[in-house]
DNA sequence: GCTGCTCTATTTGTATACAAAGATTGGCTT
DNA sequence: AAGCCAATCTTTGTATACAAATAGAGCAGC
């Protein structure tokens, strides 16, 4: 742990993430830095970092506050995703190893089981978002384009956001569960074209969903 | 110019753009704050900056240096801006106003005519290179998706590097020009698959155009 | 009572000082 | 002579101090 700018840059990270922060708070850095115990260089450092992935809007001499988001932000995001995604899925359908397929399988039977447990359980739905997460990452690493992975990290935070405040529908998840398991069908077929498509679908089908829920909100 | 910082961050960035700064060296941030006569705290957001885009790479307590490409690097920048910018394409082309279209029109124009001009002049291949990022950064700021501006600036620098040390085939140039009027007349047409597809095959044409170049180096 | 201005207070931007981690060089041992 | 260890030297990471810019409060003028 010897970055203390890398410690803070997690602990404001996963504070946004996890909807610590109200929506455009302001961040002050004698304030963080005072709060953590530390000097204002190293929290710099962290916001910068954070502006650069578009968690936070800095403005010149005015500070950085928590970076808000409209529907056509989400609209954007999602669009690039689905194409991003189904990318990956491309790439990786022809390398993928039966180990990898294996593994895939495996986070489908957990998602699975956790989809049949009590229904809206406090600890279900961030264990379904983390499964969630490492399927979708498992495949962009399959895809061996680091750039790609680059460019997806990018996109991912503002959904992530979002998922706090979301409660998927049971059809949703339904869905998205066998989405999830078509995916792995066709890539264990060797089909590229199939498991792109399906991807497509998959991530297209969540931007409807959270954009739905958006105009409740 | 209020802000150090931002000017250092494009000297550095425009010294790697040109090559002035060879492969893989060293970037002192002390050498560099005195070389420009400021403290090491502008340089080192600066080189911040540029290792978040990529053109740095940095180690904690090892300092940065200027990134290096292989051949595989390059081939994933040139697969996903193919499919980034056949996107913004498509997004474009409904959007497109007669005066938008008419402009790219006279990009395509003065394209044509400083290829007709003397071969191998120097003034002449940065003219088009100059002309060539204003017909893509118009598309894409045609496409009206911030995210996606982003997503694609974050893919165009190796490319620019590289292009310092191009040199066109006539046959490529005049394929890359005729490529580009196509695109507008697929947009005049109001046909989004036409002009996504052409952008598509004519961000391809340039990947194996420079990769078959990567080989003789 | 409201608008506009100035002065102050807060906050960011930059410089400098100090601490810690790596790299390097010189000598020592084998 | 080669390799290894240690001391030093370089370079990065963090803290603090100071300068500049912006925001806000209070006052003056209308």
């Amino acid at each position: 742990m010897a970055k203390i700018a890398t410690t803070v840059y997690e602990q404001i990270r996963t504070a946004i993430l996890n909807g610590e922060l109200s929506n455009s708070e302001r961040l002050v850095e004698e304030d963080l830095a005072v709060s953590m115990g530390i000097s204002r260089t190293p929290v710099r450092e962290a916001l910068r970092r954070l502006a650069a992935e578009g968690l936070v809007d800095v403005s010149p001499n005015r500070g950085a506050r928590v970076a808000e988001w409209d529907v056509h932000d989400l609209r954007e995001i999602f669009d690039l995703r689905s194409i991003l995604e189904s990318h990956a899925c491309e790439l990786a359908t022809p390398r993928a190893s039966a180990a990898e397929i294996e593994f895939l399988e495996n986070v489908c039977q957990e998602m699975e089981e956790l989809a049949e447990t009590e229904l809206s359980s406090e600890t279900r739905l961030p264990a379904l978002a983390a499964r969630n997460r490492i399927f979708h990452g498992k495949i962009i690493e399959m895809s061996n384009s680091t750039r790609l992975g680059l460019l997806i990290e990018t996109l991912i935070h503002v959904p992530i956001v979002m998922q706090t405040y979301k409660v998927y529908s049971p059809e949703a998840l339904q869905r998205s569960l066998h989405h999830h398991r078509e995916i792995v069908n066709a890539m264990k077929a060797g089909d590229e074209v199939w498991a792109s498509s399906v991807m497509r679908a998959h991530v297209l089908a969540a931007r409807e969903e959270i954009l739905g829920q958006g105009e409740q909100i």
